[in-house]
DNA sequence: CCGCGTCTGTCAGCTTGCTGTCAGCTTCGT
DNA sequence: ACGAAGCTGACAGCAAGCTGACAGACGCGG
């Protein structure tokens, strides 16, 4: 399954990347209406997330002309102000379905899966990665098949890894995403918990690159 | 189950909302075409009653614009009228099925019923998870097959988790399916109709996974 | 209109188990 | 060899979740 996030402020494009990635979907991330246009024209994508404020070119126009050349891919669209007009104008330009900000990523995931469902793919809830795999509808851990009790920031953890599985994490950006840079943790908290969880797991899945930061270990 | 009751006269409108309820739906109410329309075009609705004679925008169109936009949930029409021509009308434009005023509530919910069995996928009015089993029809529970009685807040709850059986439901998404994210109830309602649940249904029904929600227990 | 029972949200106090901190240790790079 | 990065076991604080009690709301029958 194919995404693209059409999003222009940083912090929402990384979270919307974040879930979609950990609800299956392969995802590329644009904050740029030209792009974005160019993008949907030439590839092929299961689903598209577009946000209506976007610099440059227009939310509503990139989605007009896709339709206008034929695209008929699934538009979810998200937009800050969430008039009965601005609605129904999305919806009017094509959109399948509408979401006024702010959200809960939640929603979001359960309506992208609903779309996808309705125009006649199965999102794969299933990622793999050397010994680990994830089912992301489950919220279920694995290895080697075996299945593994994981909290719940255990798993944002995994998934978290997961999600960026082709390159090192560092400890800063994870601390990041699991909490928040708001209120400031101890760096030795991720370590603890990156320690329980190699106890759980077993060795050969979860590795280090000193200076770099964690990733999961790959054939 | 969400449904939506689309029906101006207030006094009809109540009497729906209620027999909906009780029949354990989670009801919303318009008697606005306009209002409707963008409704049933960007929720999603399990079900949909619509009367044909509305002030503004009317039924027929409202019904043929969802249609036009691939929304495919059942719809039951009402109308006042209901010479032969309507009827066909009505079929013709999308609507599942037909129903002329007056009516018994009685008759409508049956139907209602119906319909949802039929569109839903679970043709199945018996529906199964562990111990527990479902009689969609009836609103009836059984644990072990002996049957227990429920309230109706407590079957919605059990329905919504055995819809969602193959995955833990987090309390956000329980609270906000039995109320309705517009008013707010503290996290502590769930948690006193779980436990009240759990002390009809006896142990190993339903499970909770701590930082993930509640589930329906499976072998 | 009144009493009765049922349903259900709130509250307070409790249990459970997750998780951050600490201290001391090991490993690695230079 | 030295410092920095990372590891780990122990432990205590804390938050998620549980439960029994209670009372307001609601429906029902008289």
């Amino acid at each position: 399954m194919r995404a693209l996030a059409v999003e222009d402020d940083p912090r929402i494009a990384a979270d919307l990347e974040a879930a979609l990635n950990a609800a299956g979907f392969r995802v590329e991330s644009t904050g740029d209406g030209e792009d974005a246009w160019f993008l949907g024209d030439t590839e092929d994508y299961d689903l598209v997330v577009l946000d209506l404020g976007l610099p440059g070119l227009d939310g509503l126009a990139v989605l007009k002309r896709w339709r206008a050349n034929g695209r008929a891919m699934p538009v979810l669209v998200l937009t800050a102000r969430g008039t009965w007009q601005e609605r129904v104008e999305g919806i009017e330009a094509g959109a399948d379905d509408y979401l006024p900000k702010p959200f809960r990523m939640e929603e979001l995931v359960a309506r992208a899966r609903a779309l996808v469902r309705r125009a006649g793919g199965h999102a794969a809830a299933l990622q793999e990665a050397g010994l680990l795999s994830l089912d992301t509808n489950r919220m279920g851990v694995a290895v080697r098949g075996v299945p593994i009790k994981v909290t719940a920031l255990e798993y944002r953890l995994l998934a978290y890894l997961m999600q960026y599985r082709d390159r090192p994490v560092p400890p800063t950006e994870l601390l990041e995403h699991l909490y928040g840079d708001d209120d400031a943790r101890e760096a030795n908290a991720l370590e603890a918990v990156i320690a329980r969880l190699r106890r759980k797991l077993g060795p050969g899945v979860i590795g280090t690159r000193r200076g770099f930061g964690y990733f999961l270990e790959q054939p």
